[in-house]
DNA sequence: TTTGCTATTGCAAGTAGATTGCAGTAATTT
DNA sequence: AAATTACTGCAATCTACTTGCAATAGCAAA
């Protein structure tokens, strides 16, 4: 059995660029926004998957401040909270983007067929840390299989308690 | 809009009476409440992983309604929805209990070490259906072998496209 | 380039799951 | 029975997320 997950990780990157993205993306929906390139941007970016509150973080700083060389104008304006989840919703329904997992701050987003991580966090400290590349590969072939389901994906947490916090407890 | 889950878990194979559990609580808590006795025999009675809300309303039905004949005592009042919430978290502190899912309206939780299916839900129609028991014990194992953490637990839900909607996709 | 259509946006208000403060209650020990 | 204090209920609060609506901006036809 732990052949499966062994083999499971040497995952293929596939690289489509950022502008083949925006490209794909054109063609699918009727509107490609500035709101809608932020997102992919951010999305594309990513080293891990965002909460919708840290994309628009992302969006935020990537943008100049307000001086006097360079005044407020609707080019530096962050794009709107509500903007971000609907583009997040609407590429869900498209399949470019998924929900990965419900963290403790709220959904994370991030681009479908991308190779990632999932991690561990410790119900006690609070610290998270890298499990490695994903291993659901095989179980999603599985499911797939067994059920005809197609465009499949998973939300995946774990938890447990960290090397430093185990003690004090009550089970096996 | 949403269905609600499909016979989603079977009995502990490992037969543990409710009583024995009890028993076990009374030992790790300072005390053995009626809300935590509560909170617990809804969880062994249930089927699937239930929200605190489930919990409360699955509380309430078991108590008898107030009428002329049996009045309003403190012995037929359903135990109040935040004191669910703080059994809730007791009981995942001393991992008796964990978070299986974060379904649409919630946490679900269930009693820990419990063999348990996992379900797969369309994102376009809603249909949710079984997709058998867990798979994720040997990645847990994994896990378990590079990290050093103990007591590991996943949540976990598939989404998908559903045989019967199955078009206007935009990814592969 | 200008114009028209309407998808999309920003703002504000609303929803709902979950948390917190606190005064009173009840489980357990002595 | 009395003492201790973990626990409870209520109300207020927090916050991730959604919704209504008028204004805006992609896009392409003219
Ligand atoms: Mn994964
Ligand atoms: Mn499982
Ligand atoms: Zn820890
Ligand atoms: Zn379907």
């Amino acid at each position: 059995m732990l052949s499966i997950l062994v083999a499971a990780m040497s995952l293929p990157s596939v690289s489509l660029s950022l502008e083949q993205l925006l490209e794909r993306v054109r063609r699918a929906v009727p509107r490609l926004t500035k709101g809608k390139k932020a997102v992919l941007s951010a999305l594309y970016g990513a080293k891990h998957p965002l909460t919708a509150h840290e994309i628009y973080m992302h969006i935020a700083k990537g943008i100049h401040h307000t001086t006097s060389e360079t005044p407020n104008t609707k080019q530096n304006l962050p794009i709107d909270l509500v903007t971000i989840y609907r583009n997040l919703e609407q590429l869900e329904r498209l399949h470019l983007v998924v929900k990965i997992e419900h963290s403790q701050t709220g959904w994370r987003y991030a681009l479908t067929d991308r190779p990632h991580i999932h991690t561990i966090t410790c119900t006690e400290c609070g610290q998270e840390i890298s499990v490695g590349e994903c291993l659901m590969a095989d179980i999603e072939q599985f499911i797939a299989q067994k059920t005809g389901f197609t465009n499949i994906h998973h939300v995946v947490h774990f938890t447990g308690s960290c090397p430093q916090c185990q003690h004090h407890s009550a089970s096996t």
